[in-house]
DNA sequence: GGTAGACCTGGACGC
DNA sequence: GCGTCCAGGTCTACC
């Protein structure tokens, strides 16, 4: 018999909205089923992995229904983990800081942006998406999943400290990226990643771009990136999707360069809002091509 | 400080 | 089925 968690949620939260707002709700090991409007993912506990299907049970409400019975100290790990995903303890008064500087957004009510279980997971799942095409890091996910995670969940930074780089290469398709996410792996295992020191609102954005910079593996785009699943929405993470959408959408002509100093000027109104502003724009616009993210196969 | 070229994978395309 | 080309950020060497 499993354990059937109940889990309390900001009143306005809608697990099909806001799961499915960031492409990392279709990578492994999570998987959003469509006919039933569910989360399936799968944790690493501390006794064991843990399969569960997440559900929304009501207004501010949501269930997490686990395939084995779970421990206390392994509800509360759960429930952190569920809370970090789903940025349940974002506060309040931050999305409505957010709809005061972009009304766009404020009826429809978005504006938390999925992300992962843990720091780590976010920042692998970053640079498995560089310079690559979508399926290529949908690929890479599933395969470190599969090779070296337990039961099927992400592997832990321990695990991928001690691989080699040889699997990550031949068995999880990660190419020249193999030696720095080991590498990566290490630095969180040696503790010389702070999640405290970078989740801390006392610290500057500034100082955690900077210090995300030296991360292998980690560019501009990537330390940007990362900056938004920190909840630090001040930099918009340029890349190519983010270029041609000045192009096309915003109507922006020049050279690449040129683009992205229009992208800057376009969004500096957004102030410390400014990726969101800009990705609901292009997740809408995804919307409008393929129909609703939630009903996405 | 700016830039060219290498780094890999996987998909598209032509033969 | 095979070869070629291309897209996608980071990193290093070099100017």
């Amino acid at each position: 018999m499993g354990t059937r968690l109940s889990i309390a949620a900001p009143a306005d939260y809608r697990l099909a909205r806001d799961v499915c707002s960031y492409g990392y709700f279709r990578l492994a090991p999570d998987r959003w089923d469509v006919p039933t409007q569910t989360l399936h993912t799968i944790f690493d506990l501390s006794e064991g992995p843990a399969r569960a299907i997440i559900a929304q049970a009501g207004p501010g409400r949501l269930t997490g229904a686990f395939d084995r019975g779970i421990s206390r100290i392994e509800q509360r790990e759960a429930r952190q983990k569920i809370s970090r995903m789903f940025r349940l303890n974002e506060a309040e008064a931050d999305l409505a800081a957010f709809h005061a500087v972009d009304p766009r957004w404020k009826d429809s009510g978005r504006g938390r942006i999925f992300r992962s279980p843990t720091l780590f997971q976010d920042v692998v799942r970053t640079i498995t998406s560089c310079n690559v095409t979508w399926p290529g890091t949908v690929n890479m996910n599933r395969r470190l999943c599969e090779v070296l995670g337990r039961g099927g969940a992400f592997p832990r930074e321990a695990r991928l400290a001690r691989a080699r780089a040889g699997t990550l290469r031949g068995r999880c398709r990660v190419g020249y990226r193999d030696q720095r996410l080991i590498d990566l792996a290490r630095m969180f295992v040696a503790g010389e990643v702070d999640e405290g020191w970078l989740e801390n609102p006392g610290t500057p954005d500034e100082a955690v771009y900077k210090f995300l910079l030296t991360l292998p593996g980690v560019g501009a785009y990537a330390a940007s990136n990362i900056m938004q699943l920190l909840g630090r929405y001040s930099r918009l993470a340029v890349d190519s999707e983010l270029v041609r959408h000045g192009r096309s959408t915003l109507g922006f002509a020049g050279s690449e360069r040129q683009i992205v100093r229009q992208l800057h000027a376009h969004y500096e109104p957004f102030g410390a809002h400014k990726f969101r502003s800009y990705w609901l724009e292009m997740w809408t616009e995804y919307e409008a091509k393929l129909g609703p993210a939630h009903q996405w196969e």
